[in-house]
DNA sequence: CTCCCGATAT
DNA sequence: ATATCAGGAG
């Protein structure tokens, strides 16, 4: 099997990009917020957790927690136990404290639109810094690369880099700029709702002629 | 690399 | 019973 060329690969891409964009015209962030802090809080949630459940959570925790002074406020063992739901509970409510302390005497009480400023917060890496960037401030600084992104780019064969890190240079040369932020919203709907980790549906997967596994 | 950790689908 | 879920820190 004859190795695919950069070129080729970049031009699979394209159509991949086209025929997810057909499929899921409104992909969005399904993380529910209504100010950066909130998507800032909902995506530290999110870790190895679903966005649905991180939606329950926040409902609630929203109607307690306006702003970053209200978390530093707010008992740590309180909060524990409203995001206990949500899985590794008190590394997360421990992180979205230390990050909010940070935000008010650092950043006054404000989400800084700055991947260093963010990544240097508490339970910040480059995941949650460019969800933030890319879904409340339009920068795109870089790609999301989460557990669906880095599955379907390997299953797709858009990289055969390990890390998240890694991957997310193999697409940033691969994609437009301009589609940064689609793409991994696009790889996202799709991964949950046809190209699921344990059960991908390729019978009726939208791009299966695009793809190595069934199609190419 | 390991650890953090509850909810859900299979 | 086990894999997986919008990961990050030590």
């Amino acid at each position: 099997m004859p190795r695919e060329s950069a070129s080729a690969r970049a031009e699979r891409t394209q159509s991949i990009c086209k025929r997810l964009a057909a499929a899921y015209p409104d992909a969005h962030c399904e993380l529910d917020f209504t100010t950066p802090l909130e998507l800032l809080v909902a995506t530290i949630l999110s870790a190895q957790c679903t966005d649905k459940r991180v939606n329950v959570v926040t409902k609630e925790l929203f109607s307690v927690c306006k702003t970053a002074a209200d978390y530093v406020a707010l008992p740590l063992e309180q909060l524990e136990d409203l995001v206990k739901t949500t899985g590794f509970f008190r590394s997360k409510a421990k992180n979205i404290k230390a990050c909010c302390a940070a935000l008010v005497e650092k950043h006054g009480g404000e989400v800084p639109a700055d991947m260093d400023a963010l990544t240097a917060l508490a339970g910040v890496g480059r995941k949650t810094a460019n969800v933030v960037l890319g879904n409340v401030f339009g920068i795109n600084e870089g790609v999301v690369v989460d557990t669906h992104v880095a599955r379907l780019s390997t299953r797709l064969g858009l990289t055969r880099e390990k890390t998240p890190e890694n991957i997310e240079q193999d697409l940033i040369r691969l994609i437009p700029r301009k589609d940064w932020a689609l793409f991994s919203h696009w790889l996202i709907w799709h991964g949950r709702r046809r190209c699921g980790a344990r059960k991908p549906e390729c019978a009726a997967c939208e791009i299966a002629d695009l793809c190595p596994r069934t199609g190419v």
